[in-house]
DNA sequence: TATGAATGAGGTTTCATTCAT
DNA sequence: CATGAATGAAACCTCATTCAT
């Protein structure tokens, strides 16, 4: 999945613009390995002595690039949602059809769990606990600007009535039913991500 | 919440039957001890001096009620699913109604993430990667069983023509969707439980 | 020089009124190898597998009793302060002789250097840099205690006639010219601890 | 303090005697830098990035000026006392009067305390032990004649009557008493340097 | 059953030192 | 000479677990 990221068109851009690491850099691989480790092992049981592994250092050297594990995850953090953030506004650039702009993001946002854009969106709930308060504010605001963007999209759609359900519990239910794809869905399975998207437009009556 | 669950009329019949331990017991009190700081701090943060501390008793303590640390997630795990199986089989009992029962499902769901039956449900999820394979095995067991009966009401509803979606998608949804709750719904907020009730079934555009 | 402590008569009494830790308790022997370790090597180079070595124990023990390191140095100079402040207060006791009273500050003071009340109050000047500033404010309050009951009998001294120099001086001098005793005065040397009050009580010129 | 030493008319007589190294050279600005954060910090707790950043480049550069970080406290502190012994020698250079050329030696020392001849001397007592043996050796020779000379001159003063302690005492004393003066003395407080000096001139009660 | 001192493996972090650039 | 990434040993500290009382 690295190396998917690696060849996206758009990653050098997003370097340049310091959206995200340089994913070549020592940095950069210090914060996909330890966005892999922390989604499969978790924060907690992830070391740092695991994570220097993964890279090919030793323990110490981390801390040359991170004065400590936590500012590890919120590094891993951060990065996912900018990254996130910033393919969101690619993706509905100068798309008119609220359908459309609908099915877009509910497709970044299955981009982003599944690791087209790295590993490490689903962290952003599952070990949110272990982010100090302070880092906690520092993603929040990242996270509010992705959530309203989400939420005036799902307005629109009330506006014309094409959904039902409040804006404001729909995009509720939206992320933890896509937030739990990250727990069943494989890419590789039986189903393509197209279908995937399909079968929650289905599920939300939405008309295509 | 510790409360009403002891309040529930259900639970000495519950306790009797061998569901769950005894609230009251000693062993009681440190599940519900655990698993109220599990869920605020995860399994891994928490120490077992936190629960000791909690109870009311020295760290050595625990280990005479359980063998090791895991084992109290492990108790905690199997008895909320234990608990949500059993309040979810008398809640569609005798009901023919497949709408009916749709709502009573996702009502009794919501009722064991909000703590209706006991905190530790939630843990399920979240904590799922702190239990040794073969506790998870053990646990699956009991879930396998709670997820198939509710894709079998789902499949009863497609049947029906009621919903459009495959049973198998819309129940990873749902499980997400309702798990979410458990991070922004507060049932002393402005929503009443049934409200959110109502607004699911908008969502997958059930008919009332 | 631990023997020696422990063979004095009061050391019962102290522990008794709290004034000390039992130096036959575990804390206590702690508190004594640390208090000689950190002597002998100084606190940075002095590891807690060190102490822990010398007491027979193993690091992690150390944190049962005490919260970290420092808070070990912590006790063993707030030990050695009050222990140094009671048997100051027994020696001058009853006496009136404004010399009888110097020479027993002067007896005192060397004596709680050179480990007659137990090692630690070398370290009082020589680790002081190493305690927190919060721990330095405590252990401030009782050598402000002792500091001040030794200018007095000075001031007194000086208001009869028997000194010259300003009490705030002397104290100054005295501290420093007695604490440096600690680095080249040995009891089981050429000299007794007697000839060496003799000769401090003959520098500042004071009768017999 | 640094600039008044760079001001002292001697200090391009001495570095061109080799003496001293040239504080405006690199490596003198490295020594006054490690000199003042030992004094604050003490050595143990200095590194060698601390010293770096005082002096403005990286951590890794100290080392094409030093083998290693003790090298530069034994610079630091042969240094001191060389510059100490060169001041020394050349304040009671002609001088015939015992009890002036007593004076003259607690001034000088005080001076070499409070920072007349650059921070560093106060460091030979209080982070002596940081020195390795062989280091400690090499200073040794230096602290030797630096102390022979001072109890010759207080083996004339008691040939002529004007003291009546054992010189041998009496320098130990001297060093604690004046050492310890930069622990409460300030040039820039209530007393001038002068008074200091006749302060302890009182209390060895020497005639003017 | 409860206690609490002790264990011991393992965690994060620090830091002097090295070395290719 | 300077850089700064990397090293690797060792530091402090945590904590589940044991066990004699």
């Amino acid at each position: 999945m690295h190396g998917a990221l690696n060849q996206l068109p758009e990653v050098p851009v997003l370097v340049a613009d310091g959206v995200i690491t340089d994913p070549e850099s020592a940095k950069g691989r210090l914060l996909a390995a330890s966005a892999s480790l922390f989604k499969q092992k978790g924060f907690a049981r992830t070391t740092v002595r695991d994570i220097a592994a993964e890279v090919g250092i030793l323990s110490g050297s981390i801390f040359h690039h991170f004065p400590n594990k936590e500012s590890i995850l919120l590094a891993v953090m951060s990065e996912a949602i900018s990254l996130a953030l910033a393919r969101m506004h690619k993706a509905v650039e100068g798309e008119q059809d609220v359908v459309k702009k609908f099915r877009a993001l509910v497709r970044c946002e299955l981009e982003a769990i599944h690791g087209f854009t790295g590993v490490g969106f689903t962290l952003l709930s599952s070990e949110w606990r272990y982010l100090s308060e302070t880092s906690q504010k520092e993603v929040l605001k990242l996270r509010d600007e992705y959530e309203s963007f989400h939420r005036n999209v799902y307005a629109e759609a009330k506006a014309q009535g094409l959904i039902k359900v409040e804006p404001f519990f729909l995009r509720h239910f939206l992320r933890g039913a896509l937030a739990e794809t990250g727990h069943w869905f494989h890419l590789d399975g039986n189903y393509s991500l197209d279908e995937l998207v399909e079968q929650v437009c289905l599920t939300a009556a939405l008309p295509k």
